[in-house]
DNA sequence: CCGCTTCGTCGAAACGCTTCGACGAAGTTC
DNA sequence: GAACTTCGTCGAAGCGTTTCGACGAAGCGG
């Protein structure tokens, strides 16, 4: 394996010009660039990224921090990383991608103890989320997909999930539906402060409230059979329900399955938003799921543009930007069979 | 940031004891051992990454190689992924996740030459993989999870692609069924040669054959519409068709939603077989699949630990396992509705 | 009690790079 | 044309570890 001394040697100028040609931390005569360039092509040289990292003290290196539960990465989170890792590629960093979970706060403080990290970005944040504090602490540069709480210090992406609802509901509303249900994330993952999960509730609240209509909520598993036991607790709390919009991807399949069980139509009989979702997911039910769509790889590029320009750039800005989703109509939502009971109709 | 000069000074030793205790290379005395280690903890003291690197010529990071396509990452895959991470932490590596795709081949090359990663854990491997090439050329220790078509040389972990076919087969052959189409990825797909796809191609035709059946298999596209597709081209090709066996996780919902287009009830009419599926994509379904549930966790778990076998023992032995899928019978599978024509009966 | 290992520790030399100060050679400015 | 600035390059000093050779101090056989 060649080193900078090879390279050197073979084109007659010293170690140190062949960093600066390199790095291009100063100036160097066309002439000597050329030397050097051949030389390392030559060698087939490549920089050794430990030496580079020890004496430059950064690593070039950036970590994507996300909790890989049993769930598995949907199209969603997927979209993130491809956009992270493109822009990455682009500023001249590596993306490595860490699947540390909550339980990984030792593993994880080691991590950024042993400077090998030049910045984080972190998915899944909590509104009080512990891994905040320790990547603080240990002094690497954050930014977040998703916002604790207290944002004052901190640099995030996220979804605005005030907008998206808004949207969403605007849109069963404007079909007519005065009787909505939104289906949440589980109970236990709303009272461990999941920022999605409340402000979505929120959001809900206040758009139906707007539309002078009132909100129903339902939590659900993320499973199949929490969407099933979401729908009939649905179904109990509000009979003559005509619309449902869900954020939960798992639970939209036991969802879909119930409502077909009980011989229920979609979207004829019931109207179906899902939210926050991949078209690839939005694809695969049957009818194709009306949904709100993820800015995707976007929050991604985003996130690590905000976070090299932190690195590389002086001032130590903070960036805070939402995206909203898109809506993207499909097949699961439609007018209400009867905007009044039948018999009132003709 | 303390370092070890800091640690040395206040245990009152030199720099190379601290080593000796932290990497246990040369034996030290009880009482010097202790000295350290409370030196190390009251300065808090955390081994820099890169100098250890640079001097050991080892950096404890594994890599963990996946091409991340639009598809996402399924439950399994990210089952593969804990797996491995887990057993990373045990052997006392980092695992690092790298979205390189096909196209990044010089990304690849620059990553591996730069001396960053130890060894590399390589997933959806091609028949006929660059890759591979690459990783061997820079002398990085590597360990696949699928196959190449040359395996002589190399370490991989993989589904027994043959034995889950056979069994899965099995099931519906012992169930009755006679006439069983099988769903295969794309023609693309099986044209690049997608090692899976080609396998269980092969695995199908040998299956069907023992049982004196007909082989019939049909390529789809990873998408619900590509299911659908293909059901409607494997009614075209074998109108009698009881059941099927598919592998496309993503081509089978639009298979389920085209059966009960149809008018068809599952498992009733045709029963449905997930091959290498994730019980929670199984679940997703309603009724839930029948599935060929994939080794999962376990073949990250292999794959890594075969490489650090590989990275700290002195043999360089090579790893070569095959793993079956379990058959786990859930609602999509049922005997067909007449063995024989109903009017022989009886 | 003398020469031999073994044990525990030290000092110094890498590891392959970046970066700082220095210094000729040109190029400017009055 | 003297006094300054660039410009382009060099040598050397780190960066924080590991690792190697060396060396006293014990421990041991004869």
């Amino acid at each position: 394996m060649a080193t900078m001394h090879d390279v050197a040697r073979l084109a007659q100028v010293s170690v140190s010009t062949v960093s600066y040609v390199l790095t291009g931390t100063r100036p160097i005569s066309q002439a000597t660039r050329n030397k050097v360039l051949a030389a390392m092509a030559q060698l087939d040289y490549q920089p050794n990224a430990m030496a580079r990292g020890l004496a430059s003290r950064r690593s070039r290196i950036l970590g994507l921090l996300m909790p890989m539960d049993e769930r598995g990465l949907g199209a969603t989170e997927t979209a993130f990383v491809t956009g992270a890792a493109a822009a990455a590629s682009v500023a001249g960093y590596h993306l490595v991608l860490s699947p540390v979970g909550g339980g990984d706060l030792d593993d994880l403080r080691r991590l950024a103890s042993q400077r090998m990290l030049d910045g984080v970005v972190l998915m899944e944040v909590q509104l009080a989320d512990e891994r905040v504090t320790v990547l603080q602490e240990a002094g690497v540069p954050l930014v977040l997909i998703g916002r604790t709480d207290d944002t004052s210090t901190l640099s995030y992406v996220d979804i605005d999930f005030d907008q998206t609802v808004r949207e969403a509901v605007a849109h069963l509303a404007g079909l007519g539906h005065r009787r909505i249900v939104y289906v949440n994330h589980s109970a236990a993952t709303l009272a461990s402060g999941y920022g999605p999960a409340l402000r979505t509730r929120d959001a809900f609240t206040a758009a139906m409230t707007g539309h002078g209509l009132e909100p129903v909520m339902i939590a659900a598993e993320d499973s199949a059979a929490g969407g099933r036991a979401a729908l009939a607790a649905a179904f109990a709390q509000a009979p003559e329900l005509t619309a449902v919009l869900a954020m939960n991807e798992t639970a939209i399949f036991g969802i879909l399955g119930e409502l077909t069980g009980r011989g229920l139509s979609v979207p004829d009989d019931v109207s179906v938003v899902s939210m926050v979702t991949s078209p690839q997911v939005a694809e695969l039910a049957t009818p194709a799921l009306t949904a709100m769509t993820s800015p995707g790889s976007a929050l991604g590029r985003i996130a690590i543009e905000a976070l090299t320009r932190h690195l590389d750039g002086p001032a130590d800005l903070r960036h805070q930007q939402l995206l909203p989703c898109t809506l993207e109509i499909r097949g699961s939502t439609a007018a209400p069979r009867s905007r009044q009971p039948m018999v009132a109709d003709k």
